[in-house]
Formats: C-alpha cells, sequence, structure tokens
RNA sequence: GGUCCCGUAGCACAAUGGAUAGUGCAACAGAUUUCUAAUCUGUAGGUUACAGGUUCGAGCCCUGUCGGGAUCACCA
C-alpha cells in the first residue's frame, strides 16, 4: 500500500483510540513536508483538536507517539505549530524504490471492465485544423489515455461535421472558379486546397455586398429598415447576413447545392465525396502528425436526420410539448434554464434534436458507462441544456454524461478571426516547432551515432513534446495565451526540458547494460540525500495524480506532475555524482535505480500526454 | 439585462481550505579539467482586482463591487 495511504489510516486509527471519535481516513491531510522543516510527510493535526480537546501541539505529540509505536515504517516525529512532521524510515523507500522498478504497470490500475467513450477534434470539413483543435485534440487524447491508465476501455471518437452550408461554400467555389484544379495538379495540401476556395467564397461574397450596397435596392432597404440614428455602415454590417439569405446571388446559388444535397442529387453528392476526401487526406496526414487516432468515426450526413424518435418519446412521455404552430418545445425554467425549442414548426430538426439522438445512438453502439465530450466552453448553456433533458427523459446513461469543457486559445490581441487572417494553421505551427528544435539542436553535435531517419524523428518528438507541451499544461478550463511571435519555448518549464532529463537517464541504462552492473546492492545503500528523497516522494505520488487527473478530467495534474519530477532529477543529477564518482558501488547502484525509476515514470507520465520521449538530445 | 466562467510578478502558468503564495520566460550576476549547459546556482520582481464575511487557518468558501470573456437563435 501507498505509504500516504498507511499514514492516513494510522492518523484516523490513532484519533479513535485516543480520543474515540472514527474519522475517515480519505480525510486525513497528509502532505510532502516543505522544504524548511525536517521530515518526510506532515500531518495537519488542526482538525483534530476539537476532539481531543487539547492544543494542537499536545495532539500532534501523542498522536506521534501512537505512530511511532505502531508504524515500523515511521522512525521519527517533529512538531512545529500544530503540524506532525513524520520521518519514514530508509529501509521503506528502499523497498519502494525495488519493487516500483519491476513494476511495469506503475501508475496504472487494472481493468475496471467499464467503456468510456471520449468525443474529441470533431472538425468541420470546409477548412484545415488550426491551433485550437489542437488544444482540443490533445486534450481528448490525453483525457482517453489517463482514462485507460485508471482501467477503463476508452473508445475514441469523432463527429465530423461533413455537411451544410460551409462545406457547400467550398463545393460552390471550387466549382465556379476552380477551372479544374487539384491538390495534386497544384501541390497544395489538400484539406488547404478546399479551405482555400472557402475563403476565395467568402471573398467573393464580400465583393457583391459591397457592389449590391451602392444598388438602388440596397438604398431603399436601408430607408426602409434603418434603425433610428444608425449609421448606414453600422447597418449593412448587420444586414449581412439577411442580404446572403435575401439577394444575394451566391447566397442563392448556395442554397440550391444544398438542397440537390439534402435530394440525393447525384452530380452534387459526386462533388462534395470529392471535396470531403481531399479533406480528409489532410486530416490524416494532421492527425498522424499529431499521433492521435479514432476507434470510431461519426458522420454528421448520417446523425443529422436523427432524434425523431426521441422527440416522440418525449412527448409521450410529456417532457415535450407541442405548440400551436406544430413546434416542439422543452421547459426548462424550473432548473434555471429557458424554454428551448426541439423541432421546428415544419418537422426539421435543429441542433439539438441531432445531439439527442446521437447520444441514444452511440449509447446503442457502444454501451459505456460514462460519455466524455471535449468541446469547447462556448458551448457550455447547450451541454447544460441537453444532458438535462436526456436526465428527464430516463436515458440510463444520463448520469455518465460530462462536458469537458476547455477555454478558447487567444492570441495577445484577441480571438483568432478568419476574416483578419489570424488564424494559428495546425500544420503551420507542427512544421514551425519542428523547425525550431532543428534549429537549436545544431551545435549539440549529439546525434552523430544516428541514421539521418532517426535524427528527424528525434526532432519531431522535441519539437511536438515542446508543442503538446505547452497547451497540455496549462489546466482545461482556463482560456490560454498564444503569441505566434514568440512560439514555443524548448527552455525552461517545458516538454524538451523533461525530455532532456530522460535522455540523461537514457545515457546511464546503456552504461548499465554495456558495463553490466550489479544494481541488487543497491539495497544495501544507508543514507539517502535530501535530493534522492525528493525523487522518492514525487515518484511515490504518481498513481494518486493519474487518479486524481481521471477523476477531473485534467491532464495539466499530469504535465506539471512530470515537470515537477525532472527538475528534481535535473538537480539530483547537478547536486551528486551517479555514476563516474559515485562514493561507493551500493551508492551507484541505488543511483541508478533511482534514475531508472524516474526514467520509467517520466516515460509513463509523459506517454499518458501523448509526448514521446527521444533516445539523445 | 439574466446565467456561467475567469482576474495571482512585465509576460506565460502553478498552488486538496494548511506552514513564509511557487515555477518558467524576459532582466541582471555566476557555474563546463566532471555522468553533454535544451542543465544548475544566485539577485530582483506580489496588498493574489477591490471591500466585507465565515474559519484555528482564505489565492481558494460566502456576499457585494469593479474589470475581461462566453452564452441567452426555429445557426451548428
Amino acid at each position: 500500500m501507498n505509504i500516504v495511504s498507511t499514514l492516513q489510516n494510522a492518523v484516523a486509527q490513532a484519533v479513535e483510540q485516543l480520543y474515540g471519535e472514527a474519522t475517515d481516513p480519505a480525510k486525513v491531510l497528509v502532505n510532502p513536508t516543505p522544504p524548511d522543516f525536517t521530515g518526510d510527510y506532515s500531518v495537519v493535526i488542526f482538525p483534530f483538536v476539537k476532539v481531543a480537546k487539547k492544543s494542537p501541539d499536545a495532539a500532534a505529540a501523542e498522536i506521534g507517539e501512537y505512530l511511532a509505536k505502531n508504524i515500523p515504517e515511521i522512525k521519527g516525529f517533529n512538531i512545529v505549530k500544530g503540524f506532525l512532521n513524520l520521518k519514514i524510515s530508509d529501509v521503506y523507500w528502499l523497498g519502494f524504490l525495488q519493487a516500483l522498478v519491476q513494476d511495469s504497470a506503475y501508475g496504472r490500475l487494472p481493468k475496471n471492465g467499464k467503456k468510456v467513450m471520449v468525443e474529441f477534434s470533431s472538425p468541420n470539413t470546409n477548412k484545415p485544423l488550426h491551433l485550437g483543435h489542437i488544444r482540443n485534440i490533445l486534450l481528448g487524447w490525453s483525457c482517453s489515455n489517463i482514462l485507460e491508465a485508471v482501467g477503463y476501455e476508452v473508445v475514441k471518437t469523432q463527429i465530423i461535421n461533413d455537411r451544410g452550408v460551409a462545406i457547400c461554400k467550398s463545393m460552390l467555389s471550387w466549382r465556379k472558379f476552380g477551372a479544374g484544379k487539384t491538390p495534386e495538379s497544384t501541390g497544395i495540401k489538400s484539406d488547404h486546397f478546399v479551405g482555400d476556395w472557402y475563403v476565395l467564397f467568402e471573398q467573393k461574397t464580400k465583393a457583391e455586398y459591397e457592389i449590391w450596397q451602392q444598388s438602388a435596392e440596397a438604398k431603399s432597404v436601408f430607408e426602409s429598415k434603418r434603425k433610428p440614428e444608425q449609421s448606414e455602415k453600422d447597418f449593412f454590417k448587420d444586414f449581412k447576413n439577411k442580404w446572403f439569405n435575401e439577394y444575394s446571388t451566391l447566397g442563392a446559388e448556395v442554397r440550391e447545392m444544398l438542397l440537390k444535397w439534402e435530394s440525393h442529387d447525384p452530380e452534387t453528392l459526386a462533388l462534395w465525396k470529392k471535396m470531403n476526401g481531399w479533406v480528409y487526406a489532410g486530416f490524416d496526414k494532421s492527425y498522424n502528425d499529431l499521433g492521435v487516432s479514432f476507434d470510431k468515426l461519426y458522420y454528421e450526413s448520417d446523425t443529422y436526420v436523427l432524434g425523431k424518435d426521441i422527440v416522440e418519446d418525449g412527448l409521450a412521455k410529456g417532457v415535450f410539448f407541442k405548440k400551436e404552430d406544430g413546434s416542439i418545445w422543452l421547459d426548462l425554467t424550473d432548473a434555471g434554464l429557458d424554454q428551448k425549442v426541439v423541432v421546428r414548426a415544419d418537422g426539421t430538426s435543429l441542433y439539438i434534436t441531432q445531439d439527442l439522438g446521437t447520444a441514444r445512438m452511440r449509447h446503442h453502439d457502444l454501451g459505456c458507462e460514462r460519455y466524455v465530450y471535449v468541446v469547447a466552453d462556448e458551448q457550455n448553456y447547450h451541454f447544460q441544456v441537453l444532458f438535462e433533458t436526456l436526465k428527464r427523459l430516463g436515458e440510463p446513461y444520463a448520469a455518465g454524461l460530462h462536458h469537458l469543457s476547455y477555454g478558447l486559445v487567444e492570441l495577445p490581441t484577441g480571438r483568432m478571426k478568419t476574416r483578419e487572417g489570424t488564424v494559428v494553421d495546425a500544420d503551420d505551427l507542427i512544421e514551425e516547432v519542428i523547425r525550431i528544435a532543428t534549429e537549436q539542436s545544431k551545435d549539440r553535435g549529439e546525434a552523430e551515432t544516428l541514421t539521418e531517419a532517426e535524427k528527424q524523428d528525434n526532432l519531431r518528438r522535441v519539437g511536438m513534446g515542446a508543442l503538446k507541451f505547452f497547451i497540455v499544461k496549462v489546466h482545461p478550463k482556463k482560456k490560454m495565451i498564444f503569441n505566434p511571435e514568440e512560439s514555443v519555448d524548448l527552455q525552461g518549464q517545458t516538454g524538451p526540458y523533461i525530455q532532456y532529463s530522460y535522455v540523461r537517464i537514457n545515457k546511464f541504462m546503456h552504461l548499465i547494460e554495456k558495463e553490466s552492473i550489479d544494481l541488487s546492492i543497491a539495497s544495501q545503500y544507508t543514507s539517502i540525500q535530501p535530493q534522492e528523497k525528493d525523487l522518492l516522494v514525487a515518484i511515490n505520488d504518481y498513481p494518486n495524480v493519474v487518479q486524481k487527473a481521471a477523476e477531473e478530467y485534467d491532464p495539466s495534474l499530469v504535465a506539471n506532475f512530470s515537470y515537477d519530477l525532472a527538475k528534481k532529477y535535473h538537480r539530483f543529477y547537478h547536486d551528486l555524482s551517479i555514476y563516474h564518482r559515485a562514493e561507493t558501488h551500493e551508492t551507484r547502484a541505488f543511483r541508478l535505480t533511482l534514475s531508472l525509476a524516474v526514467g520509467q515514470v517520466l516515460k509513463s507520465s509523459m506517454g499518458l500526454l501523448g509526448i514521446e520521449m527521444p533516445e539523445v538530445m
């Protein structure tokens, strides 16, 4: 059992024995002792002073005595202002280390027989992926890994928004202006190729709108519909959507195309398939670069018709009600939400209808216990409504639904805007970060024994490590700021910093093998140093960190843990001689074993974040 | 306007209600005859937006105020 839980249990027992009050061991606070005090772990005594009817220090003394007598791992204690500082025996730590290096699954829990679905990425097919998608993807991916580590079977899915007005804009634009160009003929990455036609469409629309604004028709619309005191400029800004739907010829053409798509016009479907095919080929490349994959794909072109049955159900159960015009509604005002329409008067469905239907279908397909949706916090309200509705419908999986809501990635100047061309493209960023890694690896001359391909792969790992760590170290809920001018650091609190500590350890692993060093005498080591103790205490916490990250859907905990451990290792490496000048053979064996343990945990924790370790740097 | 989220050093981020609020970047000063310096050590930088409250103890919980963002579509 973990030493911290041992202590928690022992303290709870002590309180019960001494003061006759039952205490929940999980609520006993046991923290690593801060550097300025003596000890390994500290127990906060304040919560027990009431039942003890004693001063904090007197209670601490009694509990300390009890623990010292009953827990063999405890070698001594001291008391400072209501904190009981406990010293753990070296024998315990040596045994802990020994057990750890033999446990390749350290930090992971056995399979729990439960399934969880994680939905992430879910892009539109009219544009390439951008920085916002990267955050979404990395969150989804690392959460999947973390859930798997604590025993779940994880099904990774995405819903691809492959239909609708947006993709029709790309299609129409390419057909009108494309002159038969293809990704192959232009050499442009195929998802970017499709995105470029979308951008062109928007430009053409803007041009059309500007010309229209000069027309007599526009003038009379302005005069008749303007609000008092509204300038012409403001009016036309607000009017843009309405204009596109009612006056624009391009708008009319797009709507015509959408109608044709919906009525399964063969020519339109062929075009749609061709262009979406290009986009998927591009996405696959980006996903591959990011090192992620999916177990099951859903397409909105299949799911957008879903939800009718669930609405029928809701009507029958009285959860929904019908208005006079035939539209179907849901009243959530008693839950602090609004009334919500779920089916239009003409019988067509909406976003929420689809999501209701999709939820039910996926439960039918997958039969998971939990469903995690990784979606930006803009949609918090939508998911509140969605989950509340499913709960009221009595769906059996409703209690297992979770919206992993995350903040947007912003630039120092604010949100990324397509129109202003400030969107940070995913592929560009990946390329840039690998370029920086390559540049900074010059003058290092370390990778000389490697083949060119191995060198490239190491640089890719370093660059991607920097990017992934940068994103995933931030708490999901907080919006994060990315400055493209400064891009991503490779020194300090970064992925490469952690990777570098692993590389240092990796060298020792080679040495151990080459020199066939006997590590078994490590257990005869007798004087654990503070730098070594720091590492042991940190490693000991790893399983708890993983578990907490799973409970809170928060990979940043794992990221910060990894950094903390790497930092402690670098200090250890700097302060103490591990190999060549280790004081004794036992010391050397211990420090090498400790290094192996750190390397094992770092590789595991970074693996949860989807970050690979390079062999050399 | 209603609801929700966020305000921590110049910047980017940490901190189960626990000890003197940490780490990195940037700045300055140092450390390679040593297991590679993508490393390490030091200096400087804070009224945790503000005002109350609860508590043995508050950056964290409660109330209010001020800033910033999101959302309140028969869009997705």
